[in-house]
DNA sequence: TTTTTTAATCGTAATATTGCGATTAGATAA
DNA sequence: TTATCTAATCGCAATATTACGATTAAAAAA
């Protein structure tokens, strides 16, 4: 026990909870808006933008890429950190379309 | 350590990653499904829907529940599940939102 | 009344997440 | 070469999540 069932729902509701949950934590989502804010690839620079650790930072920036939400480069010593446009997308397409799924009933 | 330090980051991050983390499990997404697929409030006919225990899915409902995302009315002996039209209406906006922050760049 | 139904909660176990310091491996700089 | 910088990973501890059976409380039915 403790682990969930994902054997049990279909792949799209796996997916959707999947990139969900990679959302599913503000150091994340204040990574994925610096990282968008920057309007570029940016480097490791994030670390002196949270007040988290370096190995807590990357631990999330895992977290991210496993989902696949954000790319990793590398660019010599540096890692380049962007947004993966493709997942993006197809995020945005799953949660827009679930958003519309409902309509006010009660 | 363990638990998230919730009060480092802003309150829009903090809630966003809330109602993502509410949406991070497929049990919760299929819940969600079910309930807008009705069309209605729906009672606790979703332990016949999912292959779960009662106990797990009081567990998930709960999980929405707190989120906002779900409203629970008592109806005699059941209780009437459905989504909260403002809670809705918030998470759309903030995920749309946030989803807008990000054109091309790499 | 007693019985049944409903859904929350309790108790427990397995696993996952969060966080950090320390270490590591690879690239760059001196 | 050696030193430094970068980012991943390891090891550990604290806490959270997931799941289920059992129990509980309240309403409905018999």
């Amino acid at each position: 026990m403790g682990s969930s069932k994902n054997d049990l729902f279909t792949s799209e509701q796996n997916r959707i909870a999947e990139l969900a949950k990679a959302l599913g934590h503000p150091a994340r989502i204040a990574i994925l808006e610096y990282v968008i804010r920057k309007n570029a690839c940016v480097c490791g620079d994030i670390v002196d933008e949270l007040p988290l650790s370096q190995s807590t930072i990357s631990q999330h920036l895992k977290a991210l890429k496993m989902a696949g939400i954000l790319q990793g480069n590398v660019e010599g010593a540096k890692i380049c950190y962007c947004i993966n446009p493709k997942v993006w997308t197809e995020l945005n397409t799953l949660m827009s379309h679930f958003f519309k799924t409902y309509t006010n009933c009660c």
